[in-house]
DNA sequence: AGGCTGCAAGTGGTCTGACCACTCTGTATG
DNA sequence: CATACAGAGTGGTCAGACCACTTGCAGCCT
């Protein structure tokens, strides 16, 4: 045994584990779609004929995963956002065996380039007309970096849906996210967003002409120009953990 | 608002959150390490000053992501497999947005690729060492289907490992996973293990040679070759989702 | 009338303490 | 010596009370 990543749920806390297939089991009949909001819980615990606590042990495990959102004193709601992957056990990730932010950069690259190159050959008109679209917004915003960045990320996420590997999507929605925690500091100030309006221009091209090496090429090209503009900074922390100064470092995020 | 993927975490459930950074944190200093079992709940629960319910509640959340892992009647454990990444969320993924097989495939031939160039380029000796001797158990294990499965997946591991990016490999991880509960079914029947072990011998001799080009396609090769095994059932359900058909059609896990 | 204030209902968050279910170990029994 | 069993330790579930946050509506002040 313990040799695999076998089997990721648990068999244990069988209640918990009800909750969970019974809501996707209503995720995968359309009985509740994204958005929707799920019943107090005292009633749908009596519904589903098990105590408050155990349904919070199971809503807990999907708002866990970022399918579920939970509002104090409004209520909880399945996830409307494109679904990540686990993006917030990154910093356990980094807790447990550590990682430099550069390898989150390089994977982000390396995700999104053969997804720029797969969005190449199996692209749709509509998925174009939409990557014109938010390159078009993306210019009009160009000096409203906050505006700006929405639309960057849209853009990110439609070459991503004309890829059409949801999984894909999803895990580079997950380090996109996790990218975006750690920039956030940094990212309103570095302006050249003409710059950055060029390389997205670029890979739209690429991908309608759909020469999949181009694409990567283009991606890859952005991406690389990206995370050399957050660099600036006193150049990243060595990150080496086996140090145990306290130093404690004032770490990566947390305003 | 609502616009990126920001804040994969929670500012709610403060009391839940303590929990988990308090674990975090002792993960960081060392305190714990992979393992490692974590004092009784009534016990840390008192620790904390919280109630035993709210301790529960961020174990909930830790052991979601599969940071933790909890054994009823027994207690709580760091997970000591490498981390994975989210992939307990593979099933809703598929719940909202769909997904075929085949593009879980996909994504693994793509990461597993790159994972296979880079260690070309960053291996080191120990690590080619380790291959070596996976690679031997392989063969020595060639009549034992369940004794065999157990190299093969160490050594993609160390392959990861190798490529010297704990973000990717723990993406691997995950997708290896998934995959793994997927097949588990038709896994212990296919037989050509005289063949896969000839792509393992490839990769290793490529990833050796410190050829990233040729190590990428071997490893492709291989993995490609590992999907056509898997499919010759029925054939990939269609996986439409909007048939609406109750059929259920018994769907691709469980047994 | 318009705007602000404050209260009350609705809903998630936490606490307490009891009891159930599962594991493991050490002891008594055959 | 091996098996069976009892007990301790620990996680899982339950129940009901109370706290904290949001929201909207009613009433008040200007």
């Amino acid at each position: 045994m313990s040799n695999t990543a076998s089997r990721p749920p648990a068999a244990d806390r069988q209640t918990a584990m009800r909750v969970v297939e019974r809501i996707r089991e209503a995720l995968e009949d359309g009985t509740w779609k994204p958005g929707d909001k799920l019943p107090p819980e005292r009633e749908f615990a009596s519904t589903l004929g098990i105590s408050r606590s155990s349904l919070r042990s199971g809503l807990g495990y999907l708002a866990a995963m970022g399918l579920l959102q939970v509002r104090h004193g409004v209520g909880a709601f399945i996830s409307e956002a494109p679904t990540q992957f686990g993006a917030a056990s990154l910093p356990f990730l980094d807790a447990l065996h550590g990682y430099d932010i550069h390898q989150l950069f390089e994977a982000r690259r390396i995700l999104e380039g053969h997804i720029a190159s797969l969005a190449a050959e199996r692209t749709t008109e509509r998925h174009l007309q939409q990557m014109a679209e938010e390159l078009e917004e993306m210019e009009a915003s160009i000096d409203q970096p906050h505006e700006y960045l929405i639309h960057d990320v849209r853009f990110h996420r439609i070459v991503a849906q004309a890829a059409g590997n949801s999984i894909l999507a999803a895990i580079m929605e997950s380090l996109t996210g996790a990218l975006y925690e750690v920039r956030r500091s940094t990212t309103e100030q570095i302006a050249d967003l003409h710059v950055t309006t060029k390389f997205h221009r670029d890979i739209y091209r690429a991908i309608r002409s759909g020469n999949s090496r181009t694409s990567r090429a283009a991606m890859e090209k952005h991406l690389t120009n990206a995370e050399a503009d957050d660099d600036l900074p006193p150049k990243p922390k060595a990150r080496k953990r086996s140090v145990k100064s306290k130093t404690k470092t004032s770490a990566t995020a947390r305003s």
